[in-house]
DNA sequence: CGAATAATGTACTAACTGGTTCGTGTCAAT
DNA sequence: ATTGACACGAACCAGTTAGTACATTATTCG
């Protein structure tokens, strides 16, 4: 963060505004790759669309990978700031579980933009990923709380005892996820709109349902 | 270059080869689409590995994106005949799901490149296959299928009776779907490689056991 | 055979696209 | 007020890329 406007109120000369210009240029950015992809999205558009010039794009991300690149951790920050908000270690492990997997389906959910540009990322082997400090070290605060939540449902007795947290949490980001990734192929065969309202519902009842009826079943063969 | 390779039925008429030329160019293209996406992939590069040259792209498949539907829609030609090949009506209802979920789970494992491509497409909102006439049609045999074993669940007890047929399908093919389609970032955020034996095994164990536990259990609030 | 047609190769281009050059304006601290 | 770093813009450039014109060979069939 930055401190105050030099300027607040009455002349606002201030022509140099390189913070509004910055984000301007990654709010475009941003829309722009998670539309068309890193190869299908042109400089020259994102250019136009903002208030400034490509000159601009280079002076401040160097290239054409170092704007998506910092579109892509801008994304993965928003997300881990709202995993870390999670506050699951006071309640019941169900509810807490129940609580988690809302989350995770309503973010997704109102997230297409970061949906798609993980898919994008997949697409490219995950490779900007892997050069950015930042992600690299995402600090996946998620897997500990789940990791946690487990712990304390197997001791009560209700969660089988051989689930794993990251493969729990695949389990729930997956459906999540793909409900907003594949949208559009999977509404097109089935003919149904993953956006309707009464498929939201029902859907976040039946991965939660899902996943409780799992975690709360004794291991079969 | 034109080998005399000699089609087994009389009424076939070699050619040039234009049948092998064909396939060969849909084959290089299928993983260079695959590999870079639509904007990613060139049509320079797929010359290039081809036997043949850009000039019979153009005279086969009209232009760039006529080469990327013929190569959409010979993968999704290839999984209609994979589920219309299932025959779950025979089996016992929980063993007809079982299977059903091990083979959509192998499928995806092992078409990787049907993965891709279905993600892209999906990035472009799905325009081609909407347009895809032959795509278009597909008859979602599967969800009839579904249907049917859900049913016959449900006659015996064995179900819940709430459960719709895409809703199912979805449920199921999101997990399998995710696992290839997000396997570089989730194994980057989580340091897991999600290609190994151990880790194929213990997620198809997974889905397999959460779809039935929530399938067999009575509706709950 | 020989004409018609299908298949193929070479060389090219027009447009696009990421990235740069060079010059101007702004700000804050001397 | 001067200075030097920072912020900004328009035009430009060089490499790339989808797509083509034209010539040539192969195959089919009367």
């Amino acid at each position: 963060m930055k401190s105050v406007v030099t300027k607040p109120a009455g002349r606002e000369t201030r022509k140099n505004d390189p913070e509004r210009t910055r984000e301007d240029i990654l709010r475009i950015a941003t829309e722009e790759f998670s539309a068309y992809g890193l190869s299908g999205g042109r400089v020259d558009a994102i250019a136009e669309k903002t208030k400034t010039s490509k000159r601009m794009i280079y002076y401040y991300f160097g290239s054409k990978e170092g704007l998506y690149l910092a579109v892509l951790e801008k994304a993965y920050r928003k997300i881990r700031s709202l995993e870390a908000d999670l506050e699951l270690a006071d309640m019941p492990p169900l509810e807490a579980l129940r609580t988690l997997i809302a989350t995770t389906f309503d973010h997704d959910e109102s997230n297409p933009d970061f949906v798609r540009l993980v898919s994008i990322e997949n697409i490219h082997h995950a490779v900007h990923m892997k050069q950015s400090s930042e992600i690299g070290v995402l600090n996946v605060s998620i897997v500990k709380t789940i990791g946690e939540v487990l712990e304390r449902g197997r001791r009560e007795g209700l969660f089988r005892p051989d689930v794993d947290a990251v493969d729990l949490h695949m389990l729930i980001s997956a459906f999540c996820f793909f409900r907003v990734s594949n949208r559009y192929t999977f509404g097109t065969i089935f003919h149904r709109d993953l956006s309707e309202p009464a498929l939201y519902s029902r859907h976040k009842q039946m991965i939660s349902d899902a996943v409780v009826a799992y975690i709360t079943r004794p291991s079969e063969s």
